[in-house]
DNA sequence: TAATATAAGTTAAACGTTTACAACGTTCTT
DNA sequence: AAGAACGTTGTAAACGTTTAACTTATATTA
């Protein structure tokens, strides 16, 4: 490695005259043209770049680097790539985090990958923020190694709770798909979901069941479907398949027991659920209003869009940092509980019962 | 900021003690319990965490960190959201990065960004991979701080091609799907694409005339549809609905004129293709082959799953990260271009003709 | 001419670590 | 009882920078 050493060596003049041509401003750095050339040249001829450890400990730089970890294990692919929130959320923090004058770094957590989770807290990451559940392995070596921790929806163990978190609003969630609903008409509402539920899927079909009762819905054979199909979590086709099950069921049911709108617990199972009813083997079906959860990039381009409940990705990630930022100042936030808030997005997937004006 | 100083006062003992208790592996440190216990109370006291440069410059550690950039000026959104290899890309450099100790950060860079890009330059970073067009400015800031740089498919101008390079071998994709179609006999074979062509639509189309002219297919009306929709780069919008277009173009022709398959530039084109296929307008017009080229994530859970040209994104993150690494060993690879082959990924979206053994 | 201002470059201290080496007190060996 | 061996802790140098303070040479001024 090269060092202003070698450089001012090669050029003949001291190491204080090299940094100044590698820093100063131009020309009131006090250093003439021609050793300037001279130091330049040698500069070239040795490829030196600056070591930045250096001059950061000489200027008191703190580090500047903040960790976005998603917790990828329990797949035989890393889920974190078709994620659908991944890129919204590390772009949210992308954009609190260069005004901060922080740079961001991320890392699919997997059980190879610990060590280097190691590595990094060990000084070269200033604070650390996660999505979804963070393993007790992690979370004891930010305790042993002191990182600031902020940790969107971790639904830690109580006596883990310790940090500021963000959760979403599911209940929020389905109220306001349930309200879109009964606007248009609709007294006859059922939930699709899948088997194998995440703690935010649970949380919406509990949300359902109370919102459901509370508008005094009208039941109905499988109102709260369950796709019964063993599936890995975080599986796009099973989400799917889910949705076009849920429609095959109620097909046999004659028209007045038929659901006219669902509630799905995401948007990949809408959009399964929007393909079942295209498809020829349902009897003709097809009026049937679906709203999923998400808002998914997907959902804006499916045929028909679909209408959802946004989850404010980006907003996460935004106020993920905006937290991070606080702790990193000093300031004692404790186990701050942040909950974001959903917002519903209408498109084409719903409509009201005929003789209600929408 | 605490320091070890600060840690060895409270605890009584030398700074050189206070390391060791951060450092040593117990209970080989030679550090006796007593006194460790209270160093570790000094530690948690002062809340003191060890200065990342300062033991980099001790330990004569150089940077570790690998930037990923992409260039998201030019439109209203940062489009590198929807962008449909970010995230694979962005996996397929992490996957080399951390097994090489090397961790990774990204930038979405804009005009705004610049002053951000500067600094990390300026030492924080190893090395730069960059996805697209890169910009006069940046490449200015890279020469000038001395930065490695491997870029994807930046087509630079010819006096700028000085940096190892990768770029996809976008007319063995065209070929691949087309010798797909017409093994399966199809002879009137078109391709869609839009009108706001990037180099590589571009190549993708050059292509398809090459090989359409070597294959020998017969021609027929707007065999090259390109939709004249004005529409935004990266618009997902205008692809699905360019494909749609040239559906409803080619149904007014009479059977015997129609395309039996059509390539298209890219999936999303495709996608909209089969959706126009599914509209009522089209006069019946059902049995279409279309083959897409990129396989994004979507593709494989459309409906039909679609037949596509696989761009393997995560080798081509692979690919950068090894030239980067070789480049960091010292290595001296020049203007090196690595072309990445394609892949046909089969699914539902092709038939043979009758009586043809697809 | 002497004093002084300016320009160009050097010296040396400091940033927070790690670690080879030294130093000290205690215990073991002979 | 003397010396060696060991366990525990301290001392100080070094990592590559930046920069205040200083030096030297030259030009300007009175």
């Amino acid at each position: 490695m090269t060092t202003l050493k070698d450089v001012a060596k090669k050029a003949q003049v001291s190491i204080a005259t090299v940094s100044r041509v590698v820093n100063g401003k131009f020309p009131e750095s006090g250093i003439s043209d021609e050793t300037r050339q001279r130091v330049i040249e040698a500069i070239t001829e040795l490829n030196y770049r600056p070591d930045h450890s250096a001059r950061n400990l000489r200027l008191g730089n703190g580090i500047k680097s903040i960790l976005f970890a998603l917790w990828a294990e329990g797949n035989d692919r890393d889920w974190f790539i078709p994620h659908p929130f991944f890129s919204h959320m590390l772009h949210g923090i992308q954009n609190e985090v260069l005004s901060r004058g922080y740079y961001l770094s991320y890392l699919a957590l997997t059980n190879q990958n610990l060590g280097a989770l190691d590595a990094l807290l060990d000084g070269a990451v200033a604070g650390l923020i996660t999505q979804g559940p963070v393993p007790e392995t992690v979370l004891d070596m930010v305790a042993a190694k002191r990182v600031p921790l902020v940790a969107i929806e971790p639904y830690f163990p109580l006596d883990r709770d310790v940090y500021p978190t963000i959760y979403v609003d599911n209940d929020l969630a389905v109220h306001q798909a349930m309200e879109h609903l009964v606007r248009l008409g609709h007294q006859r509402i059922g939930f699709v979901s899948i088997k194998n539920e995440s703690f935010q899927l649970q949380e919406r079909r509990h949300a359902f069941r109370r919102w459901s009762d509370y508008y005094g819905l009208k039941g109905f054979p499988d109102q709260e479907f369950i796709s019964k199909m063993e599936y890995e979590s975080a599986d796009f086709k099973g989400d799917l398949d889910a949705g076009a099950e849920a429609i095959s069921i109620w097909s046999e049911l004659p028209d007045s027991l038929r659901p006219t709108a669902v509630i799905t617990a995401n948007d990949l199972i809408a959009i399964g659920t929007l393909r079942g009813l295209r498809s020829p083997e349902n009897g003709g079906w097809k009026e049937l209003s679906v709203v999923g959860i998400d808002d998914i990039d997907w959902a804006q381009y499916n045929d028909p869009p679909l209408t959802t409940v946004r989850i404010p990705k980006e907003e996460i990630g935004e106020t993920a940092m905006n937290l991070m930022d606080r702790v990193l100042q000093g300031e004692t936030i404790g186990n701050y509980r942040c909950v974001i808030k959903t917002e519903l997005v209408v498109r084409a997937s719903t409509r009201a019962i005929d003789g209600v004006k929408g």
